[in-house]
Parts: structure tokens; sequence; C-alpha cells
RNA sequence: GCGGGAUUGGUCUAGUGGUUAGGAUGUUGGCUUCCCAAGCCAAUGGCGCGGGUUCGAAUCCCGCAUCCCGCACCA
């Protein structure tokens, strides 16, 4: 299905809506979560920590949303978040100084270039707004963040632009504590904020948005030295590169050098497990490598985990090499040695060694997005939309229906309703006919229907339907908790 | 941010200056109904916000916001 239909779903049943749409200042780029999309995104953290955190033995925290300077002056990002713009005096179009002036005279214009040198340029070559001719600006920084003030005295302080910081600066604490050895990863769920020149596209693009971070800790010198990669070696993965698309083993990734070693190897292939789990159309999916001038100013190696959509292909995940850059910068800037001890390679003995980074880091709302997206089916030829949702990732798991409402069947499906409500998100519906309640629970991906009808009163039997083929088997109701429990069960 | 289009109950929509703002669908209650959006009765609920023109504005004008499309941007 497409972007307008998962759209008018999300609206009509509540997945998530505009923030503050009852008043006109409301802001573009935030948006809630009702509650099944509230239902929807836990369970795919749930299947997250499953398949990522738990597996691979991840520790996990929960970092505050306000971060001091300091933590952004070392990241880079206070210096590095914020682009050069220039306006045009006449229509108002905003630019990337450095890109414009790089065109206009056909040259690279370096990264860390002043704003002084960037107005230079543009006097000396004469360069004006491409669209309108007009007069540019003096070039000025517009910075990402979202700058906050912290108590009566106004201290500058930011909301984080991604999650990861606080577990750099979390590490040494952790790595102590926790009795850590390389590698180790740190993972982190939260909301991350980045104020957008335009957000578009509901959860697509976002100012307020969630994060599930992941921060591999490794010893640059043993990046093949992955003694659990074996699990993974037959993973197939799908990495377009320069020289094209590669449909390869995990194993064969590496010795063929489309990766460059094993660890990366390795969690990409948790990933590609990850992702192949949540519904989303693995064929419509590929880890993109990216150039040189596509990588984030961190990054030395990065992928990027895409996936087709009817609105284009859509980054899930970015996934970088980020080297020592932020155990550097913070252990420069705090003072505090971020180096732990490891096997240094030349001998077998221990040594000192600041760790190296690879993160994998996913965006939940665009993850959401193209699970909705790729479960949404238009039925057409029973006249209903469904919503086929993986039954682990269902907001709601089944709903307990009275075929009619007489008899005591409403008050027996009440009753089965009640037993199992404290271990499976049930709902009870008994309003109109059979076929109307079928077709709600099949819009919002609800996998089992159990249905109490005149035989119910009879032998304690219900009918449990399946929502993708519609069919309908009949279950004691005695065995009804252990059957639906086994059917809605995580994948091994 | 620039340009274009749009904005009427939860959803879709009729309405181009004077309408009790109509319909469909949904939802809720009732009747009926034993397996896939049936039927009947009733109820519910709306002109994005602000200003202007006018005796009178959902309707015309201006501004703002949001949404959609294109461009730019996307660390």
């Amino acid at each position: 299905m497409n972007y307008d239909a998962v759209t008018d779903l999300a609206l009509s049943r509540g997945f998530y809506f505009p923030s503050c749409e009852i008043y006109a200042d409301a802001q573009a780029g935030f948006w809630e979560y009702g509650p099944l999309g509230v239902a929807l995104k836990n369970r795919y953290i749930e299947l997250w920590r499953r398949e990522l955190v738990r597996r691979d033995g991840m520790l996990e925290i929960d970092g505050s949303q306000i971060m001091s300077k300091s933590v952004f002056m070392a990241s880079g990002h206070l210096n590095s978040f914020n682009d050069p713009i220039v306006r045009c005096s006449k229509c108002s179009s905003v630019y990337r100084a450095d890109r414009l002036v790089g065109e206009a005279i056909n040259a690279m214009v370096p990264e860390r270039i002043a704003d002084e040198e960037l107005d230079a340029l543009i006097l000396k070559h004469g360069i004006r707004c491409p669209k309108c001719k007009g007069e540019l600006s003096k070039v000025s920084r517009f910075n990402m963040m979202f700058r906050v003030s912290i108590g009566a005295d106004g201290s500058e302080a930011y909301l984080r632009p991604e999650t990861c910081q606080s577990i750099f600066v979390d590490f040494a604490r952790l790595f102590k504590i926790m009795r850590c050895k390389l590698p180790i990863a740190i993972a982190q769920v939260g909301k991350s904020f980045r104020n957008e020149i335009a957000p578009r596209q509901s959860l697509i693009r976002l100012r307020e948005f969630y994060q599930a971070e992941i921060e591999v800790f490794c010893n640059p010198r043993r990046l093949d030295d992955i003694d659990k990669f074996d699990e993974v070696k037959d993973v197939m993965l799908r990495i377009q590169d320069s020289d094209g698309i590669h449909e390869v083993k995990a194993s064969e990734a590496v010795s063929k050098g489309i990766i460059p070693n094993r660890l990366i190897a390795y969690y990409l292939s948790l990933l590609n497990e990850f992702y192949s789990k949540t519904g989303i159309d693995m064929s419509r999916a590929r880890f993109r490598r990216l150039a040189d001038d596509e990588k984030a100013f961190y990054a030395t190696v990065a992928y990027d985990f895409e996936v087709e959509t009817s609105v284009g292909w859509l980054e899930l995940v970015a996934c970088n090499y980020r080297s020592d850059h932020d155990l550097k910068g913070h252990m420069q800037a705090s003072k505090e040695n971020m180096e732990v001890m490891d096997i240094d390679d030349s001998d077998g003995s221990s040594g000192k060694v600041l760790p190296h980074v690879f993160e994998l880091s996913m965006g939940i709302e665009r993850s959401l997005y193209c699970i909705l997206e790729h479960s949404l089916y238009d039925d057409r030829e029973n006249d209903r939309l469904v919503l086929r949702l993986k039954p682990y990732l269902a907001p709601i798991q089944v709903g307990v229906l009275p075929i009619v409402k007489k008899d005591g069947m409403d008050v027996k499906a009440k009753e089965i309703f009640n037993m199992l409500k404290k271990d499976i998100d049930a709902f009870y519906d008994d309003s109109g006919s059979i076929g109307r309640r079928y077709r709600r629970l099949d819009e919002i991906g609800t996998p089992y229907a159990i249905t109490v009808d005149r035989q119910t009163l009879v032998d304690g039997t219900v009918t449990v339907r399946e929502r993708d083929t519609m069919e309908q088997i009949r279950v004691r109701i005695d065995d009804l908790r252990e059957e639906l429990m086994a059917r809605l069960r995580l994948p091994s």
C-alpha cells in the first residue's frame, strides 16, 4: 500500500496523529502516538531487545534528554552540526553557503571553512541567488539543536540531537562497574530532537523522534577477532556499493572485502536478522555503503540500511564506524580517562586501548512506518483492508466476540475475555454484526479473533479465526490461553 | 526556507455572499441477526486560526498555521 493509505489508517485508528492539533499554532514535525501506535512501538522495541540487546549481551541505559553544553562542544555538534547558510535578499531562498560557493566556482570548498572566507568568495566571484539573481546575505549559521536554558540563571544546555552521546559520556563508569571486556555494545532507546528546517511526511521526518542506538566499543586492532561471527556467517546480506549490488553471505562479504571486517559484518547481520522478523519485505531492503561525501562528519565507514516504500527509499538505520572520534573528544574535554585494558596484539599481553566505536543508529518512527506500509494489504476479494502484522507485533492480539449478543453468549465471551486479558492484549466487542467486527480487527492488525457461538454453550469450545486466511479452527476454552500464547510467541 | 495546491463532523464529501450548513460512512444505544462491513429506529458530531470588506462571510480579501506536491535541506 502507499503513504496515503497508511496515513489514513494511522489517523482514523489512532496509530499516530499531529501533536497539539486543536491549536492553530501547532508546529510541524511533532506527532503523537495513539494507543495502537504505542503498543506497536513497544512490541517493536521488545523485538529489538530480544534480537539485538539480549542476543548480543548488550548493556542498556536510559540517559537524560537534556545535556550540558560541554557535551556538544566535545562531540563536535556545536561546530559541525550547524551549516553555513546564506539567504537571498530578494526571494528569501536559503542555501548551504559552502555548496553554493563550491558549485559557482566549480571547486571543492573545505569543510571547516570560516564564514568570513565564504563571504569573501561570494564577493570575489560575484555569486548571486541561482533562482532570481538577487543579492545574497552574509553567511550565518543554522544549528539544528534545540537550545534550552536551565535554572534561574538560564544556563546553556541542549536537547540531545542523537541519543548516543550519553553512552559515550557514561562509558568509563559503565565499563568499570559492569566488568566489561572489549568488544562491548551499549544500547539505548529514547527521544532525540532536531530542529529540521522542513519536517515532512508525518513519521518520516520529525523534529522529535525516537532512536534505538547501539554503540559497539571495540579494539581497532582486533576487528576480525569476533568469536560470535560463526552464528551469522550464513546470513544473506544485500549490499550496495560503488561496484553495484552484492547478495552474499556475511562470511563471503568479509572474505571478498565487500565489508571491511568481521565486527561490522557481524552487527550488520544481527540487524538484518532483526528486520527480517519485523515484517518488512527484505527483498525491498539493502545496506548501502555511503560515498565519502555522504557520510556524517564523524564517520570513516558508513552503511545505511534502507527500505523501499511508496515515497522512495527510506534510511532506517545509519551504521557508522566512528573510530575514536567520540571517546577521544570527551576524554580531551572532560579529562576523564576513557582508555581500557585489552589484549595488545603485538605480543598477546594486555595494554591500554582507547576503544573505537561502531554505531547502529535506528530511527524508530521510520521503521514503524515501513512495517505499516509493507504490512497493509487491500484485500479486494474479501472487501477489506488487512494489516498483516506479525502476531508478536500486533497492538491488539485477540478479539473476543460473541457471535450474537443474546442467550448468554455475551456473558460467556466476557468470561473468556477476563480470563485472557492479563496475559494477552485482548479486546471484547459485541456491537453490530460479526462480519463488521472481524473487519475492524483486520484493519488494526489483530491476528486472531475468538468467537463464542451456540456450540460453545454446549461443549465448551470456541472458534479461533486467523486474520490472513479468515479460516477458523475450534479450540477448547481450557486450551485457549496456551494455544494463543504459542501463536503469539516471539520468533526463536 | 522557496514556489504551487489544499483545509467543511472521526473519515469522505455537497455547498462561490442570505442554507435550520446537506449527504455518505463511522461511532453509540435499541430491535433484529449463529460466521465475514445485511436491515430497521434513534442519537452523536463540523466550516483550521486571526484580522478585514459587507446590513450579512464556510463562501470575497489579507496574514498565520498545518497538510500535500516540486525544489532546497536531511549532521
